[in-house]
DNA sequence: ATCACTGTATTAGTTAGATAGTACACTAAT
DNA sequence: ATTAGTGTACTATCTAACTAATACAGTGAT
C-alpha cells in the first residue's frame, strides 16, 4: 500500500520532496536510475503525469537528468547534489528561525526550546 | 502600503497567522479589540469575506470571542492563550525536527546547525 | 520492422480560493 | 425610532492549480 499524501500540499511538490530526500540520504546514488514516470505513478497510486511534474521539477534544478527512452537518473555532479543539499537545510533552519522570531521568541529561547523538545519527545507523540 | 501575501498560501490563512502572533507577542492584549471586519479588509486590501474566513478560523479555536454589532474580541482566558502558544511553538520545532530528519540529520545535528546558523545569519541574508 | 519500454504533449475536468454584490441581524448611541 | 456601526449569510462568478485521460515520440533490443 502506497504511502499516503497529505491532500493540502500538491501531490507532485510531495513527490519531489520525497525524491530529494532519499537523494540526500543516499539511498538513491549517484547516476542511479528512478523508477519510470508509470512505475512510480503506479506504486504511488497517482497519475502519470503527476509524476512527470515532479521529475520535471527535479531536472529543472539539475538534481536528475532524463534520457528519453531510457530514464531518468540522479545527477553524476556531486557540486550539484552538494548545493541542494545546502539549500534545502537552511531553508529548513530559516523558516523555522523565522516562524519562532515572529511570535516572539529569542534566539536563545528557540536553542532551548528545540533542546527540550528532544529531550523530552516521547511526550509529543 | 498593505504587509504583501504570500500567493501561494491562502490569504485567511496568512490573516489568522499574523493575528495569532500579534497576540502571542502581545501587540493584541486580552480582551483587546480587533479591527471590525470591513476595516481590515480595507487596510489589508482583501475582500471582505477573507477577513470574515480568518476571524472565523480564529473563533473556532476560541483565540478571539465575537460579539455581534459589537466587534471581535481577543479571548480573556489565560489558559486558551497558554494552549495555543504552546501548540505553536510545538508544531514549529514539530515539523522542522521532522524535516531535518527526513534529510537523514541527527538530533546532534539538528542541534548544531541551527547553532550555526544562528552564530553567522549575517551570510544568510 | 517490430516491440516494449522510455519521456512528452495536449486537452479536459475538478476543485479550492478569492472576489463581488447584496441582504440580513444585532448593538449602542442619539 | 433612527442611525451608524458591528458581524453574518448567501449566491454567483472567476481564476489558477491540480489531476486525469489519451495520444504522441524517442530508444534500444530483437
Amino acid at each position: 500500500m502506497a504511502q499516503p499524501f497529505n491532500p493540502s500540499v500538491p501531490i507532485y511538490q510531495q513527490l519531489c520532496e520525497r525524491i530529494k530526500n532519499k537523494i540526500i540520504r543516499g539511498e538513491l546514488g549517484m547516476g542511479e536510475r528512478l523508477p519510470s514516470v508509470r512505475d512510480l505513478a503506479i506504486e504511488s497510486e497517482v497519475n502519470p503525469n503527476t509524476v512527470q511534474r515532479a521529475y520535471k521539477e527535479l531536472e529543472d534544478t539539475q538534481i536528475v537528468e532524463k534520457k528519453r527512452g531510457q530514464g531518468t537518473f540522479v545527477t553524476e555532479n556531486p557540486a550539484i547534489l552538494q548545493k541542494m543539499r545546502e539549500e534545502q537545510k537552511i531553508s529548513h533552519i530559516n523558516r523555522f528561525v523565522t516562524e519562532m522570531r515572529e511570535m516572539g521568541y529569542s534566539e536563545k529561547e528557540m536553542l532551548h526550546g528545540l533542546q527540550d523538545y528532544l529531550e523530552k519527545k516521547e511526550d509529543n507523540k
